[in-house]
Parts: structure tokens; C-alpha cells; sequence
DNA sequence: ACCGTATTCGCAACGATTGTTGATTCGCAA
DNA sequence: TTGCGAATCAACAATCGTTGCGAATACGGT
């Protein structure tokens, strides 16, 4: 995501106006590596400026897609998680807690893809699952994903 | 998927029950080359087993899931999708239209990963999103996704 | 055939996200 | 500076996909 002065400019050559609540998202979202969900970016936008909406907050991620500013990633089942950064990278998602950190890839574009059939490819997604370093350590300690209470037990 | 007679097989050995619901399903997926909804298989379910609850077709999909005879896949906002086919093989995506269809990838295990830090890969998932040949085609024709109607127009 | 237990089904409830509406405020172009 | 349209908020209602719950029913090992 482009740096808060940037995005003022960009908003507002589209017509959309800069207000206090957005220019907290700004900045929030700028210095932010984290891949947070909508609640979790409303929970610290309201630490800085108390009342703002939930619904203000997905108003605004909306439009940070549409730019292309924010990327919306569906990783698990649940809620969106929201990506600042927009460069190419890739993802790592644990099974046992639900992290979803960045991964820089190489050889991405020497995939060797059958079957195409016509569909023309725009982007690329790796997202590689598996058990974090924090997860393996404490090998059941730290993992804060709930088991399925589906079936009876 | 493993063929119906073979699913009856492993679902008494686990202690699940093998009913005329189950059935159907697994007559359905076995011989599905698609990335269905919940929904619409409750819906060919229908067809074959009137009144067969959508809440029991939930209840069979996350059986076989959790047997590892069936994939569930995030790949769209909205409804999981579940794929019959575990083997290893990746997805396009059609942006405009929504269509998931299978595709072979060579060269997976040859990606370059750089800033793993203890993480342990379990799984490889790629994902090529873009447009498919129908949608390509008639260019704005045959596209069944709905836009954004945030904003006011 | 019997019986314990899994399953089914319908409905309620859930979490995530969006629609609405009206009153109020506010950004910003002219 | 002013005026207009956009944005916010509150307060809900609604939607979608999925799961929880409970009473009735049906598998299947014996
Ligand atoms: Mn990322
Ligand atoms: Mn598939
Ligand atoms: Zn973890
Ligand atoms: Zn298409």
C-alpha cells in the first residue's frame, strides 16, 4: 500500500474524499505486515480514534481493493484477512493457529501448467499450508485453532 | 473420491453409519468432475432423494473431508467449494464467471521458497487466477458475476 | 429381532458482511 | 467562504453460508 500523503491524492482524483476515519485506516494499514481481518482493523483504529464504525471500516477496505491498494485474501474458511502489501509474494498459512505470514517465491513464472485450454492467467497465487515454528515447538501448546465439534464426543 | 462401495467400506470401519442419503452422495461426487457448492449438490441430491435436508448434505461433506475422500477449497469469497478429486493438482479460477476448473502443474516442487523460518510445508496449493475461454469469447457476455453495488451510481 | 447409538431433519442461531434510512457533519471545488 | 454532495453514525434489519440443538428415526452388530 502506498504511503497515507499518496492515497489522500489517489482518493481524492477518484472523487472520494478524505476524512479523519480514513486517514487512520491509512496509516494503520501503511505500517502494518500483518494480514488482519476487518474486526481486528476495527478493533485498532478504535484505539486511536474511539466510534468509528465497523461499517465505516469496510467502506473504506472496499475501496482499498478497488484501488488496488489492499489485497483480499480467502485463506481459510471465515473472514477475509486484508494484505497491505501488494508486491509479489506469496503465503504461508498454519493449520494449528491460523497464521498467515509473507513468502518471496522464485520460479513461479517456469510452472509448467497443462491444461489451460484457453484461459488466460493474470495472477499467480502459492499459498503453502503446513505447521509454523511456533506451532511445532510447543507441539500442542500454543495452536489457538478450534478442534471440530461436529461429531459427538 | 473412492468409489461408493469402497466409501460404505471405510465409513462402517470408522463407525459411521451407511445410509441411503449417504448414498446418493457418494454416487454423486464419485462421478462429478466438478468443484460444486453445499448447495448445488444438495440440489442434484434433491432431484435423486426429495427432501434430503441441506444440513445433512453438511454433515456428509465434512465426514468426507475429514476422511480426506474430499477436498474443500476457499477460493472465492462466498461458499466453500468441494472437489472429488484428491489428486495433486491445482486450479484456474475465472474472475469474471466464477468457474473453477482442475489443472496439472509441473514444477511445483521445484519453487525457489525463500524466508521459511521453521515452517513446515504440509501442502502446496496454486492457484491461476484470470479469465476463461467462454468469458473471453462473448467478452462481457456470458460473465455471471455480480459488481459492486457500494457505491452510488 | 433387538437395542444402543448414529443419523436425520427442521429450525434456531451464529459470524461475517452488506443494505437502509434519516439526521448530522464535513470535505473540498468553485 | 459558501454550498453541495459525500461521508459518517446509529441503529437496525437482512443476507449468506454454516453449525448447534433436540426429538424422532433408522443402521447394524449381536
Ligand atoms: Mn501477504
Ligand atoms: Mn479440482
Ligand atoms: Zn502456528
Ligand atoms: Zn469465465
Amino acid at each position: 500500500m502506498r504511503p497515507p500523503n499518496e492515497l489522500s491524492t489517489a482518493f481524492r482524483a477518484i472523487g472520494l474524499k478524505v476524512t479523519p476515519q480514513r486517514q487512520v485506516l491509512f496509516s494503520l494499514l501503511h505500517d502494518h505486515d500483518g494480514h488482519p481481518s476487518a474486526e481486528s482493523i476495527h478493533l485498532a483504529a478504535s484505539a486511536v480514534m474511539p466510534g468509528i464504525s465497523l461499517r465505516t471500516v469496510y467502506q473504506t477496505l472496499n475501496d482499498l481493493v478497488a484501488m488496488g491498494e489492499l489485497q483480499q485474501l480467502q485463506l481459510t474458511p471465515g473472514s477475509s484477512r486484508f494484505d497491505p502489501n501488494v508486491s509479489d509474494h506469496h503465503h504461508l498459512v498454519c493449520d494449528r493457529c491460523g497464521d498467515v505470514r509473507d513468502v518471496y517465491v522464485g520460479g513461479v513464472t517456469g510452472l509448467e501448467v497443462q491444461g489451460l485450454e484457453g484461459f488466460s492467467i493474470a495472477i499467480t497465487d502459492v499459498v503453502f499450508r503446513g505447521t509454523c515454528a511456533t506451532c511445532l515447538d510447543g507441539s500442542s501448546a500454543t495452536g489457538t485453532r478450534t478442534p471440530d465439534p461436529t461429531r459427538p464426543t
